[in-house]
DNA sequence: GTTTTTCTGTACCGTACGGTACGGTTCGGT
DNA sequence: ACCGAACCGTACCGTACGGTACAGAAAAAC
C-alpha cells in the first residue's frame, strides 16, 4: 500500500475494450460480462484479456476506474457569483445528480459494484466511491463553502450540508431504480425535482436562517 | 394480477430452511447461496428445495417474501397526540430506517435483490419495494397526514413530505453501506442524526411555515 | 404389521465459465 | 528480408453449480 506505481493508464486499444465491455454490461447485467463474451464483442483474445488485466476482478475494476476517469469536472466554482448564481449553480447539480444516477451506467456500474461488495476484496465499491461519488462531493462542498463565505448560506459544517443537499435531491430514487423500479420520469419531473431540492435547501441553509 | 391464490404460507420445516438460508446469504453473499450449501446447513436435501420452491429463483424469492412478511407493524397512528408526541414519533422512525438499513440482512437483502435486478424477471426488487418500503413508506405518510389535520405539519402532498423526510434522514447512507463502505458509527451517532434529520423536517413542513 | 408417502443422502449429468496453451498471423523494427 | 513481439482464434482443462435420479430411512396411514 505504500508505493503504489499505479499505472491507471491503458493503450487506446485497451480502452476500446473496456467500452465495449462495459456496454455489455450495461445491457446484460454482471451474468453477460463472460471473458469469452468480451473478447468476441471487442475483437480480441482471451489471452489478452487476461495479459491486459490480470484475472477477471482485474477486469471488472478496470471497467469501474475507466468509466470514474469519465467523471467531467463540472462547472468551476465561479470566483464571485450572485446569490442566484449560487441557486443555479445548486440547481445545476441537482439536474446533473439526478440525470447520472438514473443513468443506465451508473446502474450497472453501481449493480455491479454492489454485487461484487460481499465477497472479494477488490473494491469495486470503494473505487466508485472515491472516483465518482466522493470528487463531485468535494467540488459541491467547495461550492456551498464559497456560499458561506460569500454570506449566501449559514451552515456550520459543509460537509454536512452537502449531505443534506444530496438526500434532499436522490431521496429514494437511487435505491427504486437500482432495484429495478421504473426509471425516473419526464426530463420536466426532473428538473422539477431539482428545484424543489434546492428550495428547500436554501430553506434550511439560507442565510435568513 | 386479478386472482392471486397466492400462497406465502410455508410449513414450519420450509421456514426454518429458509432463515437458514437466509443466513447464509447474509454472511457470505449471493455466491455462497448455493442449493448443495443450503441444502447441506439447513439439513435436507436439495430434491426437497427443488419440490418445495420450485428452482433457485424460486428459492430466492421464498427468502426476500419470508423475510418481508416479517417487518413489524410499527407504531400505531396514535389517535390525538401532541406536537411533541409528533416529533418524538418521526425520531422513532428516522431511527428505526437507519437502524433497518444498515442492518446485516437487509444489506444481504437488498444486495441480493439489486444483483438479480438486471435479469430474470422474477422481480425481487419488486417484493422488497411492496413488502418492504412501501409498507413502512404508508404507515409513515399516514403519520404526516395525521400531522397535517392536527395542524402540526402543512404540506400539501404527504407522499411527497415522505419522500423529503426519508431524503433527509437515509442521504447517502444506505448507497454507501451497499457499496460496502464502512458501516454506520455508532448508536450515539445514529441518535444524533435522527434528531437532525427530523428537526430539519420540521423546519420545512412545520406548521409556521 | 403392512403399505404408502415423504424425506434424506449421495451420486450423477450437462453445461457454463474462468483460466491456460498453442499454432498461426500481423506488424513494427532493423 | 528477417526477427521478435504482440495478438487473434480456437481448442482445451478443471471445476463449480443447477437440476435430476435413485436407494434407503422415517413416518404417517390404514
Amino acid at each position: 500500500m505504500s508505493t503504489e506505481p499505479e499505472q491507471p493508464d491503458f493503450t487506446d486499444r485497451q480502452r476500446a475494450v473496456l467500452d465495449k465491455a462495459l456496454e455489455l454490461l450495461v445491457e446484460g447485467g454482471e451474468k453477460a460480462l463472460t471473458t469469452a463474451a468480451i473478447a468476441r464483442a471487442a475483437g480480441c483474445s482471451k489471452e489478452s484479456l487476461y495479459k491486459w488485466f490480470g484475472d477477471r476482478d482485474g477486469l471488472l475494476a478496470a471497467i469501474v476506474t475507466r468509466q470514474a476517469s469519465k467523471v467531467i469536472p463540472g462547472a468551476d466554482p465561479a470566483a464571485n457569483m450572485s446569490e442566484d448564481g449560487l441557486r443555479a449553480a445548486l440547481e445545476e447539480f441537482a439536474r446533473n445528480l439526478l440525470e447520472t444516477i438514473s443513468g443506465d451506467v451508473s446502474l450497472a456500474l453501481n449493480r455491479l459494484a454492489i454485487g461484487q461488495a460481499s465477497k472479494s476484496e477488490t473494491g469495486l465499491g470503494a473505487i466508485l466511491e472515491k472516483s465518482g461519488r466522493a470528487r463531485i462531493g468535494r467540488q459541491t462542498t467547495a461550492l456551498l463553502e464559497k456560499g458561506c463565505t460569500l454570506g449566501y448560506l449559514h451552515c456550520e459544517d459543509p460537509q454536512e450540508a452537502y449531505s443534506t443537499l444530496y438526500g434532499l435531491v436522490v431521496r429514494d430514487q437511487h435505491i427504486r431504480m437500482l432495484l429495478g423500479g421504473t426509471a425516473q420520469a419526464s426530463a420536466k419531473d426532473l428538473e422539477l425535482a431539482a428545484q424543489t431540492a434546492v428550495k428547500q435547501f436554501i430553506q434550511l441553509y439560507g442565510a435568513q436562517n
